[in-house]
DNA sequence: AGCACGCCGACT
DNA sequence: GTCGGCGTGCTC
């Protein structure tokens, strides 16, 4: 009979139908051809690659298949994998190429790991001796000699100590006079952390009571949900790393998310003295081929933790007992490329696919978090007080529009200069945080603080000149005036300073402290980041100035001031979530005061002080912000009550992106039932890289509902092929810049 | 995405 | 008459 199989290939085409096709498997890849491994496969007149899906005895009819060509290398995507592969193409509305893509880990090949090349001078010392006196060109006699005084050379380093080109230590080499070694540096990163043979740390009662409750559902293998909601410095790291360590000794592997591995480094100093080489940690500093080791040690079981950031969600673990999301709310667990999942989700459905506990902690949740914390699907675990019993910082908020009606023209009030010289005269350490600065010009009365927002949308206009104020989200336009409705006054400004000017005004106003800046500019290079953080933790600089960057993870005992020079800014992006991460970030920031045996203070300058985010953020209240936001949230239609998709468009030639858009928009309007189709609008950033940007914003009750009428969309809409315009769908947005 | 097929305008 | 524009459809 007919023994032949079957494969379902995804192949890497952009195709319409989804680009899955049946391939027959040739009696010789019988064995290897299995579900998630990768083939190259012809289609058409081409060879292409593509995942296997699926093998089976049977073909769909009516088909002329053609053979499978050879199997690629590389271990197949676990069974789980395949099925999350699946779910995040339907949950993300991307091809099932791009999830495949995403789960199947860094590529097995391409690239080397990192190697040191070693030179050494061929012969013993006579021989060497006697090279150099035969040597007729003298660079390379003098190169030689070098490198007979210092055998062991890096190639840079002989170039640098002889002043020889690179030419000169090749001809070396080709002569045999001069040996290359190349050691590859298989050096994971943090590898040299020792083990801590010491105990862990007792647990407060109240951690020992979040410990538990993980605990025992580990123990029990139920795959519940828990959400640690824990002020800073309330020890969530030690209830993770309990947890982590009853999951393994369950016989389980877990997982560890980070938003950012980079500004992690405490943490994997913990992991790594808790657990040590049990632990594989993803960093983006790895080399691809560094990141494929790293994979592998988890696939084979020899890594029981992960520690990484979004993309660790996809470690190809075997046994998965437990995923941990730390800072569940941070923005950077959102993928802002195809598939653009957000990596929290992702992990709860891992954690549902495989039966494993999940735990989310935050010290300020997302909203979204709250409201499932609030409908029960989330267990919700407490810790309110801080492991070392120090009080929060005291916290004063700085009315900017007293100061202007005062006529301070700086970017420092009255009341910050003197907190700032008073910790000078005391030697101790400040630091000065600056919002990032608009990227479009918003409009603020400076007088009043009012903010022009959009009436369906509670969006905070845009400028565009001449003379047009418009909603990013709605398109809703009207006439800009100079004149404040509320108020009247005239001087409405946009005003964004950088990191430059506050060093600036700093330097004139403090003369004897030492103050850096900390920014894009500074820190350009590499290494830069953590000169410039050791230097201010022992103590070399008074003053530190920096944007967004410094507020995370940074722990220097003796800053006992933080300054917020201008609070307001984030709550002027044109985001539905502007006040959320208003609150985020003052929070956050307040927490960098006072880690040392000094109180802390913390002066925010704001000019809407009244504002809940500022307000609720200077009193560390979480749940009186949650609950006005969520109230908010509720009565505008956003989220955790309602789904957005956001669709972009972008092009070339901005009438072509705006026809396409138009065109999308009508037939969605026409498709969807109850869902509301918001724009076309430009993008906030409307020009990127020469491409214009344009969106369409769906809004409904549900995020499947609004998954469904945009796919259907999509099914009967293409962008004209002559039109060169590009379409991107994000479900669930986190930024619409 | 590629590539072929096909249907109209202006060239040797 | 044919060379080539790109709109349309298909690839297991
Ligand atoms: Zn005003
Ligand atoms: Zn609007």
């Amino acid at each position: 009979m007919d023994e032949r199989k079957y494969a379902q290939v995804v192949v890497e085409r952009p195709v319409r139908n989804g680009g899955v096709f049946t391939y027959a498997v040739p009696p010789a890849l019988v064995e290897t051809v299995v579900p998630g491994v990768r083939v190259a496969v012809p289609l058409g007149a081409q060879v292409v690659t593509g995942f296997v899906l699926d093998v089976s005895a049977d073909c769909p009819p009516g088909i002329k298949t053609r053979e499978i060509i050879r199997v690629l290398e590389g271990k197949p995507i676990p069974a789980a994998l395949l099925t999350l592969a699946g779910w995040l193409s339907s949950r993300y509305l991307c091809t099932l190429l791009d999830a495949l893509a995403a789960v199947s880990g860094p590529a097995p090949k391409g690239g080397r790991r990192r190697e040191t090349e070693w030179l050494w001078p061929r012969g013993d010392a006579g021989e060497i001796l006697a090279a150099i006196e035969e040597l007729k060109a003298p660079a390379q006699a003098r190169a030689l000699s070098v490198l007979a005084a210092q055998p062991g050379m890096t190639r840079q380093a002989l170039m640098r100590e002889a002043g020889v080109s690179a030419s000169v230590v090749a001809a070396l080499i080709r002569k045999g006079l001069v040996i290359s070694e190349k050691v590859s540096r298989r050096r994971e990163p943090y590898e040299d952390v020792a083990l801590d043979p010491t105990p862990p740390p007792l647990l407060t009662p109240e951690q020992e009571g979040a410990f538990s409750e993980i605990d025992k559902a580990i123990a029990a293998g139920r795959p519940e949900i828990f959400f640690l909601h824990g002020v800073t410095g309330s020890g969530k790291t030690e209830v993770y790393l309990r947890a982590v360590a009853a999951a393994l000794s369950a016989g389980r592997q877990a997982i560890v998310l980070v938003p950012e591995i980079a500004l992690a480094h405490q943490m994997v100093l913990q992991f790594k003295a808790r657990f040590g080489n049990q632990v594989a940690v993803t960093h983006s500093a790895l080399v691809p081929a560094e990141r494929h080791d790293a994979w592998e040690r988890v696939r084979a079981g020899e890594a029981g933790v992960v520690l990484g950031a979004r993309s660790a969600v996809f470690a190809p673990t075997a046994r998965l007992g437990l995923i941990v999301v730390d800072e569940e709310h941070e923005p950077a667990y959102k993928q802002e490329q195809s598939p653009r999942y957000h990596a929290r989700e992702v992990a709860l459905a891992r954690a549902r696919l495989e039966g494993a506990v999940a735990v989310l902690g935050s010290a300020t949740p997302a909203l979204e978090s709250v409201a499932r914390c609030l409908s029960g699907r989330y267990r919700q675990l407490r810790l309110s007080s801080r492991v070392d019993g120090r009080p929060m910082p005291a916290v004063r908020v700085v009315d900017l529009r007293e100061e202007f009606r005062a006529g301070t023209v700086s970017l420092f009030s009255n009341f910050l200069v003197a907190r700032v010289r008073e910790k000078i005269r005391q030697r101790e350490q400040v630091l000065l945080f600056l919002n990032r600065k608009g990227f479009a010009a918003f409009v603020l009365c400076q007088a009043c603080g009012h903010v022009i927002r959009c009436p369906n949308c509670d969006i905070a206009l845009s400028y565009h000149r001449p003379d047009t104020l418009f909603c990013h989200y709605c398109y809703y336009r009207a006439r800009y005036r100079p004149r404040c409705p509320r108020c009247g006054d005239e001087r409405l400004g946009w005003f964004g300073a950088g990191t430059q000017r506050v060093e600036e005004e700093a330097r004139a106003l403090f003369p004897e402290a030492r103050i850096a800046r900390m920014d894009a500019e500074t820190t350009a290079r590499r290494g830069s980041h953590a000169a410039l953080l050791d230097a201010f933790k022992r103590g070399e600089i008074d003053i530190l100035i920096g944007t967004q960057m410094i507020a995370k993870g940074l722990d220097v005992p003796g800053v006992t001031l933080v300054g917020v020079l201008n609070a307001d800014t984030t709550l002027l992006l044109p985001d539905f979530r502007a006040a959320e991460r208003t609150f985020q970030l003052l929070y956050q920031v307040a927490g960098r005061a006072g880690r040392g045996p000094l109180p802390g203070e913390v002066v925010i300058q704001s000019h809407c002080p009244e504002h809940y985010a500022v307000r609720y953020s200077a009193r560390q209240d979480f749940f009186s912000f949650a609950r006005r936001e969520l109230a908010l949230r509720q009565r505008f239609g956003y989220p955790p009550y309602a789904a957005l998709v956001r669709v972009v468009f972008s092009g070339e030639t901005e009438e072509k992106v705006v026809r396409e858009a138009t065109a999308f928009g009508a037939a969605a309007r026409e498709i969807v039932g109850g869902e509301e189709v918001l724009g076309p609008a430009p993008c906030p950033f409307g020009k990127l890289k020469g491409f214009y940007r344009w969106h369409i914003i769906l809004k409904g009750k549900s995020g499947r509902a609004v998954r469904d009428a945009c796919r259907e969309v999509l099914t009967s809409f293409l962008c004209r092929r002559g039109s060169g315009v590009r379409l991107s769908v994000d479900v669930d947005p986190v930024s619409i810049l």
